[in-house]
DNA sequence: AGCACGCCGACT
DNA sequence: GTCGGCGTGCTC
């Protein structure tokens, strides 16, 4: 017998099936989809068996299989041909593919190896007769007939449990436990709205395959989701729950759980490594049939899927951004062909993509337009700064301030959003908010120090640095940051009383901390939660009647194609934390530019007026969804091999790719990072036939290269 | 990706 | 004379 095995190296050259004999000995525990480990040159590596043949005549020279790792399958046939998909789509390596879908203690050459967590039981296997003792007679009274943990019978030595056992009336043996991941919330009921009712009647009459929901913050898309598993659950189907990190928040885990109870496996990456793997095994072996979790859940070996949802689908977070840089959404529609499942992805701002593609009836609209019970929209001021900036506050305007302090009075509570997004530096005039922006690209120009100019990183365009505002005329370009202690120091100036609790990624990065913070502001130990995005997303808090973002623009100005979405979404997003329950809700939004159609629109959360306005934008400058976007960064240790190398790829894929646009090479965002050089083109096509093929033969050519390395990024979230 | 092989500079 | 630098090439 011989097995083709891919080993763990991730390097695409060496990323082939490698032939090797199997011994007698371990012929009958071979299996297409276990681990092996095997001899490579010189050392042992470990690795999946793909396929399987008999030997032939020159097969005499191969190596020989050195031990089978796995009992089990680790790679089913659906996963094993899921990672075929993803490396035709990603062109990364196969085995990246693989060991991406599989949680760390399974994936090749993983080093901390789970192991099953065992616990010693003991079981009664005779009646109670007059023979014992008192004592003992209790002791075994305590079984009821029924095995019991060593851990539920802590207060018994174990020297009299093994006593009775000796005299034949318990019996000792170990079984496989489970390390518990979260504790069962309590069962409550949720009657579905007509609303509610409407788009799941849809959903499970429909013929279409892939829904996109579109329901306003507090709409109750969640009843939806977890009415659709339930039909799914009644039918003997599973179902996959995608949720952006950030929201696998304990609120939302109680409500699945009180519904749905142990049924549930949850994947996330507060998990320890045992954890993950008993997880993983639960839904393995069919004790799980509802998998909730992050980006890679949706690998999750679950069989005959009903539902794929995804959650907050315009989040980033789908899209890996290193290798193996795959979409989940685009995976679950490959696992939902598989299935024959449906997709259900939801969002209050769906991006253009998603909504455009439900325009063409690619995938079928559903609309939730109205919050549930008697939350209504707030009302939503914009406070424009160009003015306020002149009372100096610090970056508080009058209203703000106010609105706030009316708030606190009134006993209920405020969330501040400071929006603070990515690194690149940009300037900004401190008396209007102007912002340099590139004449061909419509892109924030990212300001170098060095040179004291001003670049745009798409198509190269470079400018000196004004010395006076071009629209104010004012001597107050600045480049301007600020961090939550800041704004928390002018709180306790301007509200001393005020008490604050500050979440951002200094306080949350210690375990537990975010969950912990959140839990306070629930019970009210606070009145103010000061935070950047990480306070935008999920919360729930039904005193929460004031939200107020302390700067609007700076994600506009972040150079990325996808900035006025992204502050739509934001502000749509952080806007619906406020008014939850019965008590009307306010909104203040800070910003310079009071008339930018992001803010405007997000203020009367109007997606609709958002979507036409920036389509046009998005045609005229031929983005996503009209263009797909392709980004090759070149890396390289030295600047010159570094740059002459990418204008060789340029030259190479002007030859290659006539129907594409081709742009750069350019500086990266981050031009060096760790003494490395990165250099980026960036692709433009609506249909490329060749693309594939000449991105591919081109990773292949530099894989081997120990100069410069290339990395190849479809679609990517950011440029 | 590693690890061995291989061919040139500053040390006991 | 040797130790060790990291360029190149191979791994069933």
């Amino acid at each position: 017998m011989v097995v083709g095995v891919l080993v763990e190296v991730t390097n695409k050259n060496v990323d082939k099936i490698f032939d090797y004999k199997v011994s007698e000995c371990h012929q009958a525990k071979i299996k297409i989809g276990v681990r092996v480990k095997v001899p490579f040159a010189t050392r042992t590596l470990e690795g999946f068996v793909l396929e399987i043949k008999e030997d032939t005549t020159e097969d005499r020279k191969l190596k020989e299989i050195i031990d089978i790792i796995d009992d089990d399958i680790i790679l089913n046939d659906e996963l094993l041909a899921l990672g075929k998909k993803m490396q035709e789509m990603t062109l990364s390596s196969l085995i990246y593919c693989y060991q991406s879908m599989l949680p760390k203690s399974l994936k090749a050459g993983g080093k901390n190896k789970a192991h099953k967590k065992f616990e010693t039981i003991f079981r009664p296997i005779k009646e109670i007769d007059d023979s014992l003792t008192e004592s003992q007679k209790e002791i075994l009274s305590q079984f009821h007939g029924k095995p019991l943990k060593r851990s539920a019978l802590k207060e018994i030595s174990l020297a009299r449990l093994k006593l009775l056992e000796s005299k034949g009336y318990l019996e000792e043996y170990e079984e496989e436990v489970y390390r518990n991941s979260f504790t069962i919330g309590s069962k409550e009921n949720y009657p579905l709205t007509k609303d509610q009712q409407n788009v799941v009647d849809t959903i499970l009459k429909s013929s279409s395959s892939i829904f996109l929901l579109h329901g306003v913050t507090g709409s109750g898309k969640t009843e939806v989701y977890m009415e659709l598993i339930e039909k799914a659950l009644q039918e003997g189907k599973t179902s996959i729950v995608l949720v952006p990190e950030i929201s696998l928040t304990p609120q939302m885990i109680k409500r699945f759980s009180a519904r749905f109870g142990k049924r549930i496996a949850l994947l996330h990456s507060a998990l320890s490594d045992g954890e993950k793997y008993d997880e993983w095994r639960r839904i393995v072996r069919g004790e799980a049939d509802i998998v909730i979790g992050a980006r890679s859940a949706i690998f999750a070996p679950l069989k005959n899927i009903g539902y794929i949802i995804i959650d907050e689908e315009h989040s980033d977070s789908y899209k890996q951004e290193n290798n193996p840089r795959y979409d989940a959404k685009e995976i679950a529609k490959i696992r939902a062909e598989y299935h024959h499942a449906k997709v259900v992805m939801g969002s209050a701002t769906p991006t253009l993509e998603s909504y455009a593609r439900a325009k063409k009836q690619v995938y079928q609209l559903l609309t939730l337009p109205n919050r549930v019970g008697k939350g209504t929209l707030p009302t939503v001021h914009i406070v424009d700064m160009n003015e306020a900036i002149k009372q100096s506050m610090g970056h508080f305007s009058i209203e703000l301030l106010t609105a706030i302090k009316k708030t606190i009075e009134r006993k209920e509570q405020v969330i501040l959003l400071l929006n603070r997004r990515g690194y690149s530096s940009f300037v900004t005039c401190k008396n209007c908010g102007y912002v340099v922006k590139c004449p061909s690209c419509d892109i924030t120009l990212t300001y170098h120090k060095s040179s004291n100019t001003l670049r745009c990183h798409y198509c190269g365009y470079g400018t000196n640095l004004p010395k006076v505002c071009p629209s104010c005329q004012e001597d107050a370009i600045k480049d301007l940051g600020v961090g939550t202690e800041k704004i928390e120091e002018e709180l306790k100036k301007y509200l001393p009383n005020a008490r604050v609790l500050r979440m951002d990624f200094d306080t949350t990065t210690k375990k537990g901390a975010h969950e912990k913070i959140i839990t306070q502001f629930g019970k009210g130990d606070a009145d103010i939660l000061l935070g950047t995005q990480i306070v935008a997303k999920g919360l729930d808090f039904s005193n929460v009647t004031l939200v107020g973002v302390i700067n609007a623009d700076t994600s506009l100005n972040i150079p990325d194609f996808r900035s006025s979405e992204n502050t739509f979404s934001l502000l749509s997003q952080v806007s619906g934390r406020s008014g939850r329950s019965e008590k009307k809700g306010q909104v203040y939004l800070q910003t310079f530019n009071p008339t930018h159609f992001s803010i405007v629109n997000a203020s009367k959360n109007d997606y609709l007026s958002f979507y036409q306005e920036e389509m046009r934008n998005r045609y005229l400058l031929k983005y996503p969804p009209y263009y797909y976007l392709v980004s090759v960064k070149i890396l390289g240790k030295d600047e010159q091999i570094c740059f002459q190398e990418s204008l060789k790829i340029k030259k190479v894929l002007e030859k290659y790719l006539k129907n594409t646009i081709i742009l750069g090479p350019n500086a990266d965002t981050i031009y060096k990072l760790s003494n490395v050089y990165r250099n980026r083109i960036i692709l433009k096509y609506k249909k490329e036939e060749a693309l594939y093929d000449i991105l591919n033969r081109l990773i292949l050519h530099y894989a081997s290269s120990s100069k410069v390395k290339v990395e190849v990024d479809f679609n990517p979230i950011h440029l």
